[in-house]
DNA sequence: AAACGCGAGCTTGCATACAAGCAAGAGTGC
DNA sequence: GCACTCTTGCTTGTATGCAAGCTCGCGTTT
């Protein structure tokens, strides 16, 4: 009889273990690992990390190179300003949809959303900030109504934790993100949605910025609305 | 030596063939499939097998049970709408990075398109057409140069591709398609920006209809701005 | 007859064995 | 000294073996 009651993948478990290196930063940008060593080190067979692998190369993580390896992708300004103005055109959307679900649904969002930043305020700690954080998002982005939507932003979540890694790594930006998040959740629950809309952008340009970047993620104009060309 | 030259690897070849037998119906949806038989009708191992699960779940053609095997998972109204909506978000946003870039940058890419449209319609059949499809759209997405929401729009055509199936399908919708496509390249082309906004709803919303779907993909409208709460 | 238990047959999950490809370096011929 | 080749060690890709889990149905028991 297994003394082990439901243990999770062996697959997962390299996975997470994996990308737990790769955020702190044990496996640095540009190396070369091969599954046989990341494998031996894990004190797991080739398979599940293969399988990581794939995952994390889904994620933008790894790049596998066919019988060579894979190269941990480097994480430049380019990509924190795509992943940011790529979040930002999808929450924006979300912050629309649920203005246009009626009052009651931003306040009920906004009221809940409200209630857990409390709740996390009260005991926090650098890693419930981070899941925090992702629940707080995710969940602002499944009140679209869009699941499509919804799971594509899981992905992109995941791929800008290495950018977020070096936020969260700072001294505490997490206060800084919390109250942040804070507002906009108020601004959801008092129906003001174009307040929301501006605290979200100057959210994700916080963001950018505390992680070192430059620059601040902005959206296109409606293409055609009059004053585009003269 | 080896007959075969530089054959791609088993899992791609694979992944194409179950991804097509799911396109043509040949696994209909909540159909039970497992990895042994699948290889074995394939004529190759489980381990290729397996990655191409693997692919198609995170594409959302499959879904995994553990020990259990793959469900097909069926698409209904719901996904459709999801799926066609996210990409009006994400086309139409395009749409505004490429107009914000100026006027010929707009005239560059709508009239490569235009030629390209032009070129396919002299001599096309229906896999051609499907293939050029897919061309159009993700050229028209990297024109926004964000190149993480062009990796996001890419696993988002692979999601609709089993929407789409069933339009290829029928009668000749394919014309249609191109005839909508050459409208979008021409508005480019002639730089009316708000045309090819209109256009590119317009052809969202008869994609939906021809694949037998009801309704018609819409963003909300910007939250805030007057009007919305009166 | 009904309910319970348990084993057969399926499945996946992981480890390992084997083949093939790529790169770099040692060695040889010139 | 230089260039060329071949070997050696690494890597991935695929097949296979084995253990464990989940279902279902048959047999036994009550």
């Amino acid at each position: 009889m297994t003394l082990m009651s439901s243990q999770p993948k062996a697959a997962d478990r390299a996975y997470v273990r994996i990308r737990d290196k790769l955020l702190d930063g044990e496996y640095t940008s540009g190396h070369l690992l091969s599954e046989g060593t990341v494998a031996t080190d894990l004190g797991v067979s080739r398979t599940p990390v293969r399988e990581a692998f794939q995952r994390l190369q889904t994620e933008g993580f790894l790049r596998v190179y066919p019988k060579r390896g894979a190269v941990v992708v480097p994480v430049g300004p380019d990509d924190a300003h795509g992943v940011l103005q790529a979040r930002l055109l999808l929450e924006l959307f979300a912050l629309d949809s649920l203005a246009a679900r009626g009052p009651e649904a931003m306040r009920e969002v906004g009221s809940a959303l409200l209630r857990d930043c409390e709740e996390e305020q009260k005991q926090t700690t650098p890693a419930s900030a981070r899941e925090f954080g992702r629940e707080f998002h995710i969940r602002l982005m499944r009140a679209a109504g869009n699941p499509v939507l919804g799971e594509l932003y899981e992905t992109l979540w995941n791929r800008q934790l290495r950018i977020a890694a070096a936020a969260t790594a700072g001294p505490d930006h997490a206060a800084a993100d919390m109250a942040e998040h804070a507002g906009i959740a108020a601004a959801l629950h008092d129906q003001r949605p174009a307040e929301a809309r501006e605290l979200l952008t100057d959210h994700l340009a916080g963001v950018l910025h505390r992680t070192g970047f430059s620059g601040r993620p902005s959206l296109p104009p409606a293409a055609g609305v009059d004053g585009l060309w003269p």
